[in-house]
DNA sequence: AACTTAAATCAACAATGCTTGATGCATCAA
DNA sequence: TTGATGCATCAAGCATTGTTGATTTAAGTT
């Protein structure tokens, strides 16, 4: 039943996303290249299924754990779902990293003496 | 026996850090302090632990998975040990989500007929 | 030399996370 | 209505990761 489960089990459509969820999120190998194949633009479950070569039941595991987590979200279309990418999540680590990267090459901090 | 240990068991000085191994690295609430605590510059371990309250072997074992990562970096100084961010690691992560944005707003390709 | 301290490592256990196959539910077609 | 298809979900087993406390090693200190 595609349309109420993925509306009652996502993310909030905004904001309140952990980073650390996000980063959990990329952190395996199938979601990274579900996270590839994103990266042209939406595509439907069925695509993926065959175009990674994934059991259905292991790829929608996987595409809940995104979902969770608020790096896709999901569009659903008579009797498939779409997914793609939520760019604010992408923007949201990005912005970490970048913050993170710019003052990391300070001198050590004094230690205890 | 510091100095020998950390040469034995880091990643490779450069390059051919995964970034699945990357994101896990980034995947986990201490680490992610430990990434914060370190964005100022480097610091010392002991300074990290009081700095946020954990306990030693738990804040090494974490270290040492950032480290084999490819993540950060030890430098040895005598008696202590001196860590930091690897800004080669957050721009290889920060390259693959621009480029993941990039394109990933694109229409849906045609599903399956 | 004996003592202390910083940090890595180990062993045992606890907790999470992943995979698989089965089942359920919507949607569409006949 | 009946049947087929797309996808989510569940339960069970397995694998990977994290935590804790004890131990070990290498530097320093005295």
């Amino acid at each position: 039943m595609p349309v109420a489960a993925i509306a009652d089990t996502s993310a909030d459509t905004s904001a309140e996303t952990s980073s650390v969820a996000l980063f959990k999120a990329l952190a395996d190998p199938v979601r990274l290249e579900v996270v590839q194949a994103l990266a042209g633009g939406e595509r439907c479950v069925c695509d993926l299924t065959q175009g990674l070569g994934l059991a259905q039941s292991r790829l929608s595991f996987h595409l809940k754990v995104m979902r969770e987590a608020g790096l896709i979200e999901a569009r659903e279309q008579g009797r498939w779902v779409y997914y793609r990418l939520r760019p604010a999540a992408l923007e949201q680590l990005q912005g970490l990293l970048a913050a993170v990267a710019a003052g990391c090459g300070a001198p050590a901090a004094a230690c205890c003496p």
